[in-house]
DNA sequence: TGCCAAAATTTCGTCACCGAAATACAGTGC
DNA sequence: GCACTGTATTTCGGTGACGAAATTTTGGCA
């Protein structure tokens, strides 16, 4: 049913190129690949977050939570809150709550640090582990099934042009 | 195969090459393209959104003000409820609010349609698009400061990748 | 020793968001 | 006319995130 015949000028059109036909005539003096490039990503973004909220919720897991058990055992299990805050790029009065929920949950051990008393050491509990292994899975297969249409070359391309952005962001501090 | 001529045998290695370099090992199974270009695009829009609210802020704005009534604008300036929800891909509870606030601030007016009553209008007032205008701008600037350092080709195919798994996402849940 | 700036983390108040239920209305069948 | 299903929007209750300020500890310095 309405299967487009494969037309070389007749591309299949997103969302957003809608939305941009909206807005080009409005505001010419704007770049349309910026524009389309940064609202997929924002809706991208947020449609992974809510995919791995749903997939991740068979586990038991909100994706919060997943994202801090994440961080944590890409540190090898142990932690400062603030290198987690630094790692998920959140206020510090977040990382609080988050750890708040996973201990009361049994996922993490929060211990005060015998070397500098300011500090906490933040552990993965076996239960964290496991739980985070369980939906590790579903969190992959469901990015693998997205970015999956793109081809091997595509998807190095497009990380390596996220790369180039992302230095710009990250040397951000130096002035122009 | 078709090396780039000129490659930077040091190429610059951002926040994600490190986080990557912490996962494949304990990861085999996973895609470091997939794994990267994810991360990078959430960092990006977290930090756009960041940006975005501190440049608007400027104009007394808060980013989400501003993105509802960039959506209205688009629409021509009057739109009904869900269709901001749709364009914004919110909860329709969090569209009340949204216009609540923007109606106290006087950059919203909230009719009742005449037509249709379960419906209400949603018109943009004068003082609304003049705050939209301006923060416009800002937006803009910095959406253009980071994505510019892609050439004009790089950012048409990001624009033109990321479209490819966009229409992945959207073929989803609707069926034709 | 005593003082003080800086660092790590938490507390507090506020706000936006979400899911689910409620409300109000429209259109259709009987 | 009257019930019934569907649609548009709002209300309600609860959670996470944020900025700002407080708390505790460290380390430097007079």
């Amino acid at each position: 049913m309405a299967e487009h015949p494969h037309q070389h000028d007749a591309p299949p059109r997103d969302w957003t190129d809608g939305h941009l036909d909206r807005w080009l005539p409005v505001l010419p003096h704007l770049d349309p690949d910026i524009e389309a490039a940064v609202t997929r990503m924002q809706r991208l973004i947020r449609h992974l977050g809510r995919v791995r909220e749903q997939g991740v919720s068979d586990y038991g897991l909100h994706k919060h939570e997943f994202d801090t058990l994440h961080v944590l055992a890409g540190r090898g299990g142990h932690a400062a809150p603030s290198e987690l805050r630094a790692d998920l790029n959140l206020a510090p009065a977040s990382i609080t709550g988050r750890l708040e929920t996973l201990e009361r949950r049994g996922f993490v051990l929060r211990t005060p640090s015998t070397a500098d008393r300011r500090k906490v050491d933040i552990v993965l509990t076996d239960a964290g582990r496991a739980a985070w292994q369980e939906a590790l899975d579903v969190v992959g297969r469901e990015e693998r099934r997205l970015l999956g249409v793109l081809s091997e070359d595509e998807r190095r391309t497009l990380s390596e042009l996220l790369r180039k952005v992302m230095l710009v962001q990250e040397a951000e501090g130096r002035d122009s």
